[in-house]
DNA sequence: GCGGATCAG
DNA sequence: ATGGCTGATCCGC
């Protein structure tokens, strides 16, 4: 209570300023007098109300926190936990009785606790925002005033009153589906969700306290009757398509915000409705609802409005019988504008459709009695053209003109269409308009007149807590200043000034004089998918890693069948404590792939199992998320990231050599070194070109954003390759190494395992070894160039561990040319490489040039600097050894030994040529998977991570935040129901194992059950049993083996390589695709 | 860019 | 005994 009080003496002191500073603006101070009641005794209220609360000043710093929300009534029960009875059909209830209830089942539950935690962190800030006031002196305040001010001005002078915004809710969405389609539900209280959580309840139930949001058990405590029923998202996703349809000729921009509400700006549709026929105006209501199964069940304004028009019409007398017979719809609400002009109704005789309809609008059927009356002839009954049933009795009911008069008949076809109601909203912006569809919920509706004074009588008591965005948390810190309405937040606006930040000032100040955004459009594309899962408690590392990837599996196919790629992978991990954590990792490139999504989440999800380390770490949720989305065709081609030739071939020096061709004559397997070595020396004289000779932009693919300003050997090697060349010309004298990167169609993927060295490449052949920390051998041999002879046909080379081919050193002249084949120092080099051709065709049409190209080039790590062997190019990094984020890659080693190495010591620092960071490893291996990750996940991060971008700080906080995205995938977006069989079909589509809580009374003494993954390729003859590792890439069938063993591999890709072209099974894999998307 | 927190539905 | 899931935004660092 003392603070409250000095929180008011601090109000007053706003108010004092107030008074101040009105005489400083006149123009705003007199515009605001006049048009804004300043002297309505309301106002005068709130001021008398600032200054009864202000005592004299008080100034100690650490006062008790003044209640909020009544919670001291509660013993026990914090705020947060506290019923919100904020939703429409809870006014009324006995909360004290209901917050009992809650707090009875809630004590002691570690969720309870959390929310204490929770709370105490909330009652934290508000001492924090209450220090920051003690900061505040009078100048200051007098300078938030003013600024306050301008602000208001600006934003009262780009006031638009002229728009008619409409937001549409249907009537507790998902219970009403229910309900209507298992009408038994009708008179009880119902909920839909599970024991665990209800997504929403009907409005008997609110009448109990049941709410969306609230556990299902607790649900059942505050009511016994509860009904609850699990969700069908496929019903609520075909019921939206169809209310979605119909707003859709209201405003072909409308924006759809959920399943259940959408915005829309019906200024346009109301001037051109004044130009519509009463035909057009009008719409079949059905007399009853619950009409026999034998008669036809469908939306009669779909099926018959336009028979029924068309014959009137045809009968010549279309308007005139309608205006004639306009008889008032007495049952129809409001009835004042939208009239009945026409009854039908049909005994079950089967006649064909009426032909006179004109003869069935009889006069006689006046005011109120529409119904009820008579059959008419039974041939004039219609029969449906789709089920081909007999319509029920219906009559037609014509709208008036304007705002409301289109949105009640909005909302009747909706009710017509699907048999739920919904209310709206109808104002001069979405914010208002949002508040405005509550106001009469259920199946009502409300308008605000587009007035600055009906507006602000509106929004003068309205309290803060209804506006979109304003939710409990921000509710109880702005009470905590003596903020309850939205006057209140005009009234205290200098100290919202200085409080929060410029968007959230912003946001307030729009309110306080109620404004809102008054465009209503579609939100931009999806900025982040996520998936995750609630389970019963898992703590065995080895489980959260199963379960890891099958979340970035399921989230892999989402981004895939929405066509696109994200660059940021977070990981979100909650406790059994009901504490959330989420990490993330940005690689340098978009993916959609499982194995990239998952190594980088398996990396964070290490890292915290780590940090929890030696206790285990207690989960009961996990998630994967991944964001920085790109549209595919937007990411750079995969091929460029895939292969470390490309990437190296970028950060290298950079050649674009004479085109000529060597003929590949190995087809299929082992590749003798000889042949290698032939290439080489085939292809070595014709590399030898002037780099310079060759423009960059000879090729039409390259792009600026392809070209590299690449040093090999200068010390600032590292930064330079991270800068984008500003201007050609000038990198291009500075150093004549400088070439462009061709961007190629291709699909390659590298994958190291273990010790050897391995990379598969898929179309365009491309791969790499890396082995031995000083040296690299890169190869990138373009598929045409042996493409052709091969056109549908596998072309498979396969290095085996004998045949792997050695060198002693690279030299650097030795990067002009080369061929296929990867050549190491270590001559422990173990190396598979495996090439698949594509058809000369493509390769053509790819390329954009008849001529085939060879790049050949081979670099040496040291050489380059890559390998950071001092401590020199490690600045380059911008990283000191200690700083090493902990990458996704660098997690590769525990693959093998996923808790035994993570206490493992004795690391070795090198710089990945890659991500250009420096990482730790162990050995070898540890540094090929790194690599290897890498190259699948990342890409160029020179050109990602300069940060070229330009900040875009707006300091316009939109007026409604936190808008959702309505792009999702919407049948995933909730979910409620965890009880054994989930009940949203992508539930089980998405994830192939059920790790979710087990059903009470399960036997099953494991909290979860894993299942691999449906890919029965993964389930071959090679496994052993061994555990899963990264496996090899089979470049017939392109599925990972499992299987280390070479020549069980090596066996493996004959078998792939009889069953038929690779065309062929690529078209099965296409074909399988399908139909797993359409299952 | 990351992580925590808040908000909506 | 049982306390969801998806997506967005903002803030502070
Ligand atoms: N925490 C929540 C809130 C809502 N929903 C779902 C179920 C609701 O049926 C639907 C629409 O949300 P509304 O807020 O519009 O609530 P209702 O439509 O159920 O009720 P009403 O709009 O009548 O208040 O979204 C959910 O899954 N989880
Ligand atoms: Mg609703």
């Amino acid at each position: 209570m003392p603070l409250e009080n000095t929180m008011m003496q601090q109000c007053l002191m706003l108010e004092e300023e107030d008074e101040n500073s009105n005489t400083g603006s006149a123009e705003f101070k007199d515009d605001w007098e006049e048009d804004e009641n300043w002297t309505d005794p309301q106002w005068e209220d709130h001021l008398c109300w600032s200054e009864r609360n202000s005592v004299a000043a008080g100034h100690s710093s650490n006062k008790e926190l003044p209640s909020v929300n009544g919670a001291c009534h509660q013993k026990g029960l914090v705020s947060r936990m506290m019923l919100n009875d904020d939703k429409a059909g809870m006014e009324g209830l006995d909360k004290e009785k209901i917050n009992q209830i809650i707090y009875e089942v809630s004590k002691g539950s570690r969720f309870y606790e959390n929310e204490k935690k929770k709370d105490e962190q909330v009652n934290k800030r508000i001492q924090e925002q209450y220090d920051k006031i003690q900061k505040i002196n009078e100048s200051q305040l007098k300078q938030g005033l003013e600024a306050a001010d301008i602000l208001l001005e600006e934003l009262e002078r780009a006031r638009d009153l002229s728009y008619t915004i409409v937001h549409i809710d249907m009537d507790a969405f998902y219970a009403a589906v229910e309900m209507r389609d298992n009408p038994s539900l009708k008179d009880k209280p119902m909920a839909v969700g599970g024991n665990s959580m209800l997504s929403t309840s009907n409005y008997h139930a609110r009448k109990f306290g049941v709410r969306a949001a609230m556990p299902g058990f607790i649900g059942k405590k505050l009511c016994p009757d509860l009904v609850i029923v699990p969700p069908n998202f496929e019903k609520y996703t075909s019921v939206s398509r169809q209310i979605r349809e119909i707003m859709a000729e209201y405003d072909p921009n409308f924006c759809p915000m959920s399943l259940d509400e959408a915005y829309l700006d019906i200024t346009e549709y109301i001037k051109k409705r004044e130009k519509m026929s009463d035909f057009e105006r009008s719409y079949i209501c059905r007399d009853s609802q619950n009409v026999p199964l034998t008669l036809c069940q469908c939306d009669l304004n779909r099926t018959l409005r336009e028979k029924v028009f068309s014959q009137t019409a045809s009968d010549g007398n279309s308007n005139s019988v309608l205006s004639h017979l306009s008889n008032k719809c007495s049952h129809f609400e409001n009835g004042s504008c939208s009239q009945c002009v026409f009854t039908y109704s049909c005994t079950s005789s089967n006649n064909s459709a009426g032909s006179e309809i004109s003869s069935k609008t009889t006069e006689g059927r006046s005011s109120g009695q529409m119904v009820g009356e008579q059959n008419l002839h039974e041939a004039e009954c219609f029969s449906c053209q789709e089920c081909g049933k007999i319509c029920p009795e219906f009559r037609l009911v014509t709208f008036g003109f304007g705002a409301d008069e289109s949105v009640r008949e909005m909302r009747f076809r909706i009710e017509q269409r699907t048999r739920l109601t919904a209310s709206a909203g109808i104002a001069a912006n979405m914010m208002l308009a949002k508040v405005c569809s509550d106001k009469n919920k259920p199946n009502g509706q409300y308008r605000l007149p587009n007035t600055r004074d009906a507006v602000m009588q509106f929004i003068k008591d309205l309290p803060i807590r209804k506006i979109s965005g304003i939710g409990k948390v921000s509710e109880k810190m702005l009470k905590a200043i003596g903020i309850q309405t939205c006057t209140d937040l005009f009234n205290q606006r200098s100290l919202l000034y200085h409080l929060y930040s410029p968007i959230s000032f912003n946001y307030f100040m729009r309110i306080s004089i109620g404004m809102g955004s008054t465009t209503v459009e579609r939100d931009s594309e999806r900025k982040s998918i996520s998936i995750e899962r609630t389970f019963r408690e898992m703590d065995k590392p080895s489980d959260m890693y199963d379960l890891c990837r099958e979340l970035c599996h399921a989230l892999s196919e989402d981004l895939r069948e929405e066509k696109i790629k994200g660059r940021t992978v977070g990981i979100k991990l909650k406790t059994v404590a009901f504490d959330v954590k989420t990490r993330a990792y940005t690689l340098a490139n978009h993916t959609s792939d499982t194995d990239v999504i998952y190594e980088a989440a398996r990396g964070l999800l290490r890292t915290e199992i780590q940090t929890c380390a030696p206790q285990p770490l207690r989960l009961r949720l996990m998630g994967v998320r991944i964001s920085s989305l790109l549209h595919e065709s937007l990411c750079k081609r995969e091929k460029r990231q895939n292969t470390i030739t490309g990437f190296i071939k970028q950060k290298s020096q950079k050649q674009k050599v004479e085109q000529s061709s060597f003929d590949l004559q190995a087809v299929g397997h082992n590749i003798e070194p000889q042949f290698i070595e032939q290439g080489v020396d085939i292809l070595q004289p014709a590399n030898k070109v002037d780099l310079l000779a060759s423009k960059p932009t000879v090729d039409s693919k390259v792009t600026k954003q392809d070209i590299y300003k690449c040093h090999t050997v200068e010390d600032e090697s590292l930064q330079a390759i991270e800068t984008p060349m500003q201007s050609q010309d000038r990198t291009e004298k500075e150093d004549p190494r400088i070439v462009d990167v061709t961007v190629q169609d291709s699909d390659c993927r590298a994958a190291v395992q273990d010790s050897h060295c391995r990379a598969a490449v898929q179309d365009e052949d491309c791969q790499a070894a890396v082995q031995d920390v000083d040296s690299v051998a890169i190869v990138h041999v373009e598929a045409t160039a042996y493409s052709a002879q091969y056109e549908n046909n596998r072309t498979a080379v396969f290095i085996s561990k004998d045949s792997c081919v050695l060198k002693e050193k690279v030299n650097k002249d030795d990067r002009t040319g080369g061929i296929c084949g990867s050549l190491l120092k270590s001559n422990k080099c173990p190396l598979n490489s495996f090439i698949s051709a594509k058809s000369l065709s493509e390769q053509r049409r790819d390329s954009g040039s008849n001529d085939e190209i060879n790049y050949f080039q081979l670099g040496d790590l040291k050489e380059m600097n890559l390998i950071n062997l001092d401590s020199k190019s490690s600045d380059s990094s911008k990283q000191s050894i200690n700083e090493i984020p902990q990458t996704a890659a660098e997690d590769v080693t525990n693959t093998f030994n996923r808790e035994s190495s993570i206490y493992q010591a004795d690391l070795v620092t090198f710089l990945c040529p890659v991500c250009n960071k420096n990482i730790s490893c162990a050995n070898e291996e540890e540094i090929n998977l790194h690599i290897d990750v890498c190259l699948k996940g990342q890409e160029h991060i020179d050109l990602n991570q300069t940060g070229f971008q330009t900040p875009d700080y707006s300091k316009v906080r939109k007026s409604t935040p936190h808008k959702t995205n309505v792009n999702r995938t919407e049948e995933n977006s909730n979910q409620t129901c965890n009880e054994s069989q989930p009940h949203d079909s992508n539930y089980h589509r998405r994830l192939s194992s059920t790790h979710e809580k087990n059903q009470s009374g399960s036997k099953q003494t494991e909290p979860f059950t894993l299942s691999r993954e449906d890919d029965s390729v993964r389930e071959t003859v090679l496994s052993d049993g061994k555990e899963e590792i990264l496996g090899l890439i089979c470049p017939v069938c392109y599925m990972e083996q499992r299987d280390q063993d070479l020549d069980i591999f090596n066996s493996h890709v004959d078998t792939c390589l009889s069953k038929g072209t690779i065309s062929q099974i690529l078209e099965e894999q296409r074909q399988s695709e399908k139909a797993n998307l359409k299952r």
